[in-house]
DNA sequence: CATTAGATAGAATGGTTGGTCTACTGTCAA
DNA sequence: TTGACAGTAGACCAACCATTCTATCTAATG
């Protein structure tokens, strides 16, 4: 017999898809609706909605998605992260793109307490780590600010896709990696 | 006799304030108290919450920052584009910044139907001329690309500036701007 | 003075929010 | 068989949401 999965995983998998197209103000009623799930099962895996959003944000493969575009791209540094960006052209041109996950819940969680925030700031910070790495053995003379640089692209990319689509912010994006790339010191 | 401004003024100025503090989410009760303002009077106004918020944002002064950062930089093209990121800088550094209040009403307000959408759009619209014009007086061999770029590398300072202000987002782009505008055809 | 427009105060509406609570069902192990 | 446990279903709560409404006040205009 087929198993669906469990309560827990179908409240993620549901918040996963409403949060990012509707926002993170979407109410709980509606994710329980979609995931089928009884409203007590979410406190009880959860604590309740802020601790749901956490573990979505804790979760999302966004990550991972950058590393294998990387891993696809062989072993070349230059070219592992000019990879990210090609990533990136595809990912902010579907039409179902709807920004940044991690940037609208910072944005939209004013709350400075909120659990969501140490998440992004642990996921931007895998990231800095992954492309500081990638840089040092590209030879770069000053990894982490290039890291620094390549987020801060990254980031406005996905933030500018959303209003300019047209402009190709990922391409735009990626022409400007190619000069940090060839930095010499 | 001091004339303090009119319930219109009063509430664009606390809207401004609240939306930008807790966000578009903002209850309208909220900015009536804060406006001191009788409700009416923001139907009246605004026609209702969506058409003050857009209104927030057409007035808002962001661009105009930037182009008196650039004046103020003189004449030359380079320094005065440059100056926009020492301006960056001191934005994103101050206690109060809370992320761009265009990208974060971009992604906060999920209805494409929304007014505040085409008032994003043609504030971005507008910086882009007025880089891409910079751009050309200072000799960029595609001054339309370059200020996509450009335009990238703020936004991107102004999300990332939200979640890893330490890594000075603001420094990191003009580092980045520089190799941009030491492009040669 | 009468009229009118703009503002105020606040009740009322209908809907939604996140969260708690009770009652019931199925499963599995002791 | 009993008990514990995880899940479901749904009522319930207080708070909040944007909006509409009536009623009143004020100031300027005719």
């Amino acid at each position: 017999m087929e198993t669906r999965p469990g309560p827990r995983e179908r409240l993620l998998e549901a918040a996963r898809e409403l949060t990012y197209t509707q926002g993170v103000h979407v109410g709980v009623d509606a994710i329980l609706k979609h995931a089928d799930v009884a409203r007590r099962s979410l406190y009880q895996h959860f604590g309740g909605k802020d601790g749901l959003i956490a573990e979505v944000l804790r979760t999302a493969d966004t990550g991972s998605r950058y590393r294998r575009a990387m891993d696809e791209a062989g072993d070349e540094p230059r070219a592992r992260i000019l990879a990210v960006f090609d990533e990136l052209e595809k990912v902010t041109m579907r039409p179902s793109f709807h920004g940044c996950r991690h940037t609208a819940a910072e944005l939209a969680l004013t709350d400075p307490d909120h659990p969501a925030h140490s998440e992004v700031r642990a996921y931007k910070g895998d990231l800095h780590r992954l492309f500081a790495e990638e840089l040092a053995r590209h030879g770069h003379p000053d990894p982490r600010l290039g890291a620094d640089q390549l987020l801060v692209l990254i980031d406005g990319t996905l933030a500018h896709a959303v209003t300019r689509p047209d402009a190709h912010p990922a391409l735009a994006a990626r022409a400007t990696a190619e000069l940090i790339l060839d930095v010499r010191p």
